[in-house]
DNA sequence: CGGGCATGTTACCGATCGGTAACACGCAAG
DNA sequence: CTTGCGTGTTACCGATCGGTAACATGCCCG
């Protein structure tokens, strides 16, 4: 009956439950599984669940932050990659996020979801998410603008909206090809601007 | 006390049920309110509700049966509007969508929304959101092929793929640049469209 | 006038939920 | 050994939820 003899242990309960957490809150949604049931999933019960989250809500918050976390290590990953090549970096992270797209084909956007499960506009998971979202916009408008990008904030709120288009489209368009007009668009927004640069240089050569 | 002394009455309770619902549903979420809740916004009582609606499910699939049939009528007006011209149809649309992002600055996609909330793959409401989806999808790909595009399954994944990231986008970029960018994309599709259909003709004739 | 039908009102049910109290167990360190 | 801490277990609380029963009201139509 006791879960406690099956592998998988000597992780400590905690780490157990947010990992359990993980797994239900996509399944199910956040408002869909009860603690009880989260806390039966990480293999302990309800009153270690509450010795280490103060409550549900900062669970949920304590999740985002993980999820939110590894999203912004990878961009570091991609950055330490390539370093002094922010075209390459944009590619890589359209490839990345394309693949990414597999885990999520039944549900879509985990954070996008998480969003519309939390109304409360003083949620602490909402402000997780906002800042993690400024931050991002902020970190591709960079990139952008070292990429040369004659009007980065123009090409990061496109960049922005080809990531979570494709996101919310995973689920009605199919990821395949989803995934491939991702990585096709970045691809052509990254083309245009080196024929819109050369243009200039041109112009700016025959000009002299 | 007693709400019916207000105006708006004269409405029968059915058609105010579903008006309430569609307020309360899209500020705090399907999950965030009761049906006594929504009952009382519409000036009448759970016990109404139930006699119109067989359960809390079916009233959010009506509820998703009316916006849906609001959107799959605004194609056919602009249809009606814009016959014979397709690409005037496109850009008609992604007017109208970028207007309509005011509505959705707190909350985003209504039926992004709905669809986070329910997670169950049997519910009523997923079947009608799914199925207008395809609809929607199979439409903007007529509307591409009578547009002359030459891909129009590509092209119709690119265009739903930049309504869905502006939506997705709207609560995280601001309503203002989100709407501005929807319809410079749209625009710039349509323009590569004809550059490219021009190209091929001129190809084609110099080759003779 | 009277009957019938839609609506309003109240009370209630069982289930589930987030959260807490109290106590028993095991185990490692002093 | 014993002290103490992290964990497991059980039972419970109050609130809320979706949904129902039974009865009272009002209003339209014949």
């Amino acid at each position: 009956m006791c879960a406690g003899s099956t592998g998988e242990f000597r992780i400590p309960p905690r780490q157990r439950i947010l990992e359990a957490a993980d797994d239900l809150f996509r399944r199910v949604g956040i408002r869909g599984v009860g603690v009880e049931a989260i806390a039966e999933a990480a293999g302990t019960n309800k009153m270690t669940l509450y010795r280490h989250f103060a409550s549900k809500d900062e669970l949920i918050a304590e999740w985002v932050r993980g999820i939110v976390e590894k999203k912004e290590a990878e961009w570091d990953e991609i950055a330490a990659k390539h370093p002094n090549d922010p075209e390459a970096q944009l590619v890589e992270w359209s490839r990345r996020v394309a693949r990414k797209f597999a885990e999520m084909e039944e549900r879509g956007s985990t954070l996008g979801n998480a969003l519309a499960e939390l109304p409360e506009a003083d949620h602490p998971a909402r402000r997780v998410i906002d800042e993690h979202r400024a931050r991002e916009h902020a970190r591709i408008k960079r990139v952008c603008t070292e990429a040369g990008f004659p009007e980065p904030d123009l090409a990061a709120d496109q960049f922005y909206m080809l990531l979570e288009g494709a996101k919310a489209c995973v689920t009605c368009i199919g990821l395949k090809r989803v995934g491939e007009h991702l990585m096709k668009s970045v691809d052509a927004l990254i083309a245009a601007r080196r024929r819109e640069n050369a243009a200039v240089t041109i112009r700016a050569a025959s000009r002299r």
